[in-house]
DNA sequence: CAATGTATGTCAGAATACTGACATGAGTCA
DNA sequence: TGACTCATGTCAGTATTCTGACATACATTG
């Protein structure tokens, strides 16, 4: 109606689509997660640890998408509370390997129910084949911004 | 190597594989404008503007992805600068409907030019096929998500 | 072996976004 | 008309994340 030819129109733009999508999840994580009184960040950090045990302060903070110092932060509130644990020295460099606590795993949980009822009413009304291909859509779509990072 | 079987696998995870598209995005946006000295947040307001001239600063703030108080400082930023302009009082109710001046219309464009060429990058190797693929996916997301808002 | 470059953990301050709260204006309904 | 509900704009305080900076540890290279 009022377009006015600029060119990128949000109406259209994956872009944008993008971003909402991503914002809609983060809503509804956000909403299973506060009866549990956890946050997002949070989870995604116990996550991460659960499948991947040992992981730095630096490796969790790039696949939780924040950066280092923020995740230290973090980590130091989950270690005071007794989720995590990190040795008082680094076996090898300055990398603290970080792990679960039994207490850790059990508050994981509980989270882990809850986010996957999220995502698969995220994916209810896909079909396999549609699901297997936003997987690859994603991942090109990714692998195309990454490329160009430092292009001139 | 070190799955637990515990159910939800970031590494085939849709939600995760969506929030690292989009953290993709958002990095290369913050890349091609930081030279314009503008942040995301900026350029999705300007943007909102122009394409849909007269829009209140919570409908703003809805399109935005942050909250209206967040928008609403924003907006006062910009305004003192010159880039957009709201009447002193609301025509109708407490709605004040904001507009882009010319400044912000020239600021804009450079903006747009910019965070196009992100858009194009993104869609690099994807056929006009896996594009509207990827458009309906992305609607049924949001879709599904929304449905369950309100739910038990 | 020494110099350099890269990556890590961490502290401090700044920027940004959010939650809570309030008054105001419009719509609804009895 | 009056009571009620809802949405808006805005102020204030809080919380979260980021940027900048520093020392340290390992790898690379001459």
């Amino acid at each position: 109606m009022s377009q006015n030819g600029v060119g990128v129109d949000l109406d259209k733009s994956l872009g944008y689509l993008l971003k909402e999508a991503s914002s809609a999840l983060r809503a509804a994580m956000e909403e299973v997660l506060r009866p549990l009184e956890m946050s997002v960040t949070h989870y995604s950090c116990l996550e991460l640890l659960a499948q991947r045990p040992g992981l730095s302060n630096s490796e969790l903070a790039r696949r939780a998408f924040v950066t280092r110092q923020s995740m230290n932060v973090l980590l130091q509130t989950l270690e005071r509370e007794g989720y995590v644990t990190r040795p008082a020295e680094a076996p090898v460099g300055k990398v603290l390997p970080t792990r679960l606590t039994p207490r850790g795993r059990r508050r994981l949980e509980k989270a882990t129910v809850a986010v996957r009822s999220v995502e698969v009413r995220m994916l209810a009304g896909m079909t396999e084949t549609e699901q297997s291909g936003a997987f690859r859509i994603l991942q090109s779509m990714i692998h195309s911004l990454r490329d160009g990072n430092d292009g001139a």
